[in-house]
DNA sequence: TCTGATATATAAGAATATTACATGTAAGGG
DNA sequence: CCCTTACATGTAATATTCTTATATATCAGA
């Protein structure tokens, strides 16, 4: 798994993206990134619900209470309008900063 | 300039990269990097000490004062062998790192 | 002598992460 | 029926890290 360090801000990005397939609970949205990123990513769960009480407030999410077909209560979160306008740009900067430390490196190499 | 959320944990690899070159003070690596990254990555200096101290802790970096031609001191940092086996391991988690969060995205654009 | 660049550092407060704690339901096996 | 595992959400205490502001001091050039 990789290191708590290293993974600080990336979890914004994936609970965005992974809402961007549709609407999802926390339980589910960690098990799928965790099934989707082959294990690299992987969050526990007290330090998930506290980040989508705070992206929530930002309104790039939101939450509702429903109950599944086995009757058990979950909240399930959406992507909203401001959340999906955010996506992109994220994304940009995520790129951006990967080719820096690309760039980085190749320097420290040549 | 990349926002501050998205560059947690970049910097230990930004400044261990930077130290590959050789020996450098911190105000000259943060200059180097902001450089070399063409803007994207940034760090405040009162950002860049505090962190500079915790690698000297963990023994990944070594700092000695110096006294530059022009008289004056500053503390210059180089890499320890322990700080060099740690670059190649960081930057494999790294590029994991980016791989999950392209996964992600594939997946929701899928 | 004043300003801007160089150079390092600390303090206070905000944000975030980790670990541990706390609760409860459902499903399946023994 | 009981026990365990998986499901599902949360809080509290603590630790770590980041930001903003402040402080100090030298040097070069106008």
């Amino acid at each position: 798994m990789i290191g708590a360090g290293i993974k600080r801000g990336t979890a914004e990005l994936a609970v965005l993206s992974i809402l961007e397939d549709g609407p999802l609970h926390g339980y589910e949205m960690a098990r799928r990134i965790e099934e989707q990123t082959k294990g690299a990513l992987r969050f526990t769960l007290a330090a998930l619900y506290p980040m989508l009480y705070r992206m929530e407030q930002r309104r790039w999410i939101r939450g509702s209470w429903e109950t599944s077909d086995n009757g058990r209560r979950r909240r399930c979160y959406r992507l909203t309008p401001a959340g999906k306008k955010k996506l992109s740009p994220l994304r940009q900067e995520w790129s951006e900063l990967f080719q820096a430390l690309r760039r980085l490196k190749k320097v420290a190499n040549a």
